[in-house]
Formats: structure tokens, sequence, C-alpha cells
DNA sequence: CTTTCTATAGACCATATGGTCTACATCGGG
DNA sequence: CCCGATGTAGACCATATGGTCTATAGAAAG
């Protein structure tokens, strides 16, 4: 329980957010349809009302929040790896260390929410929306980090540096290890990157 | 109902082929718990009795041999567009446009197959090493072609071509356009890749 | 105290799902 | 003509799933 500006409204954002985080979590390990209500619910230690009454859309409204909620949460990293970065290569340089860090502490290794959201998106055309909306704000990030650091194609560079990271996140789901990462960070150190 | 060889063995190979068919294309699009066994038998127009006679191992068998078909032709599809090429990035570019071309065909845009049966690979770790499988099929030949090539790095250069065919699918399958590989492609021919 | 608004609690339901099992069709070989 | 092998047909079942609905708890306001 938190409260909220100066009036005592009390506010219960706890327990919103740990669906929101629970789902993620659970999505990101499990992918959209592979996660069952019941087990998120249990995650968060929490009842179906509470479910249908912070996002009465159920499911879907749960996952797109979800989703948009950790494409936030990258974004941030993102800025924060590019913040102290001499050159674009040395920002990813340092983005991959944060992801490969971070996916050390994770098992399973988790995929990325926008791509565990995506193979849904076929019969839940919302979240379709949702992982566009994401990718769309990582690509804006990355092109103002690419142009603010002298890169001659901002543009290409965040295309590249996309692919390049969710091909590395998928790839570190199938090995289980941050390895990828780690040799995608490596790659851009000996400037062998974009 | 097709014969093989020059017995005249009657083998359907037909029917359990539909089956590796239909399972690809709708995990592709609905990934491994988005689809139905039903709705599988439907699209290959067989009953269950056929699918358990063909996959004893069930829905997780089908998909494991579905995946492991699909990578085959992918794999197939990369030595060809590799073998007119005289350099690393001149293979790269022609495969993005095989890529390109056949994701311009499809409604909607599909993901890779890797993808698709990854996500339900917590739960069902046989899919995992399917994954596992196909990705370092891949990853071999890539290295192969890089090398035959001329490629300074050769395992370098697969594990980055990887990386970028991936993260170019799951955007493609974001966008259900085959724009990334086509801009993938480009960066290749300007010599912006790997 | 009573009312009202927020939020939790969970029983309940229609439907969908993967899987099993028995019956049967078809065909080559004896 | 029958027989065994291969493969098809689909009824049937236990279970799981997303979603709805009513009841209730607790704080804030009057």
């Amino acid at each position: 329980m938190v409260y909220i500006g100066q009036k005592k409204r009390m506010v219960t954002l706890n327990n919103r957010d740990s669906l929101l985080r629970s789902a993620s979590l659970l999505f990101r390990q499990k992918g959209y349809h592979g996660v069952a209500l019941a087990e998120i619910l249990k995650a968060a230690d929490l009842p179906k009302g509470s479910l249908y009454y912070h996002f009465p859309g159920g499911k879907r409204e749960l996952a797109t929040e979800a989703t948009l909620s950790a494409g936030r949460i990258v974004e941030r990293s993102v800025s924060r790896a590019f913040e102290s970065a001499g050159s674009f290569a040395q920002g990813m340089a340092a983005f991959c260390d944060v992801v490969a860090d971070r996916l050390r502490s994770e098992s399973p290794v988790e995929a990325c929410p926008v791509a565990s959201i995506l193979q849904a998106s076929t019969s839940e055309p919302e979240l379709r929306d949702a992982a566009r909306t994401v990718l769309t704000s990582w690509s804006e990030g990355l092109v103002l980090q690419a142009a603010r650091l002298g890169h001659p194609a901002p543009h290409d560079a965040a295309d590249m540096v996309l692919m390049q990271m969710e091909g590395a996140w998928l790839l570190a789901v199938a090995e289980q290890s941050a390895r990828p990462f780690e040799r995608l960070g490596e790659m851009y150190r000996k400037g062998t990157g974009i």
C-alpha cells in the first residue's frame, strides 16, 4: 500500500504491480499461451477478483500492460548504458554487459518481453500493437543515441542493433546462457559490430 | 499416396508429411501453445488416429519433427544462396533476398520455426533440444561458408549472422512485412554488415 | 452508525484441450 | 479367400482454462 500525492487516498499500486511483474516474468518464461491465469494469480498470491478489477480486459490487457511496462524498463537500461559511452560501439558493448549480467541471474534464462508476446499476436492483435509500440520506442531511442554519438547512419545502426539484440536474446534462451551477449559485446569492442 | 523406390511398397508419406507441414505452418503462426491439435488435424484433413499413429509422442513429437524438418529446409536455402556468392557478404545479401521473397508471400508473416517452438521450451524440454539442434546445424553451415569464402573470423561471422537473421525475423513478424530483411540485405550490399 | 467506494475472495461455468481406445478400411502375400 | 500389417476414423474422457458473478472486507466521508 502506498500513499500517493498529498491526498490521503490509499492506492494499492502494490497488487497491480505485483500482477504485472508476475505476468511479465511468466510470459517471458513460457510465452503468452503457455501461462494460465491461475499460475499468474498464484505467483502474485492474489485471487481472480483482483486481476479483473485492475485489468478488466483480462489476460490480454494484463499482457499488454506487462509488455509496455517491461519495454520501458529495458529502454531506461539502454539510456543508462549509452549515457557514459564515447561512441555508439562503446554504448552497445556496455549494454550487452548489462543484459548479460541480468541473464546470468535468471534461471531459466527468460526471453525478451517483446518476443514472448509476439508469438500470440496472430490470435491476439492487441498484443502485436504492444510489441510494435515497444520496438518503435526502442528504435527511436537508439537512433537518438547513434546520432548523438556521431554515427554516420543512425537509422541503419538502430535497425542493426535491434536485430542483433533480439537475435542474441533468442540464442541466449536456446543455449540457456548469457554467452551470446558476451560474444556480441566482444565483437563491438573489437570493432566487428555494425 | 506415393510409391517409393522400385519396390511396390506403398508408403503414406503424404499424410505424415501433411501433418508436418500443417503443424509447422501453424506453430510458426501462433506458437506451440497457441495451436490446438484439432486445428492441425483440420488443416491436414486427418483424424486424430493418424496423428497418434505417425507421432506416438503426440504434440511434442510432432512439433519436434516439424521443427527439425523446417530447419533442414532453411539450411538448404542457405547453402543455395551462398553457393554462387563471391564473398560472405554477397551470400548474406542473396539469402536475405530469398527470405524476403518468401515472407512477402505469407500472410500473416510467420515466425522463424525455431523461435516459434522455443517459447514453449520451458515446459517442454524436448523442444529446446530440437531448437538447439537446428541452430547448431545452421551455425555450422554458416561457419563453413564463411571459411570457404575467406572470411577472417568465420565463427564470429556465423554468430553475428544468426543473431541478425533471428532478429530480422522477429522484426518482420512484428511489422508484418519483409522490410527488415530488405534492409539487412541492403546493409550487406553497402558493406555495413558484420 | 451508515453509506459509499475501492479492492479482495473465490465459487461457478461453458468450453477447449491433449490424449486414449476401439473399430474399421485397404491391400499385398499366402 | 483369408490374414496380418499398415494406417484411418472418431467417440470418449479427465482435466485445464479464461472469464463472470456475487459476497465481503475495510477505509473514508457524512
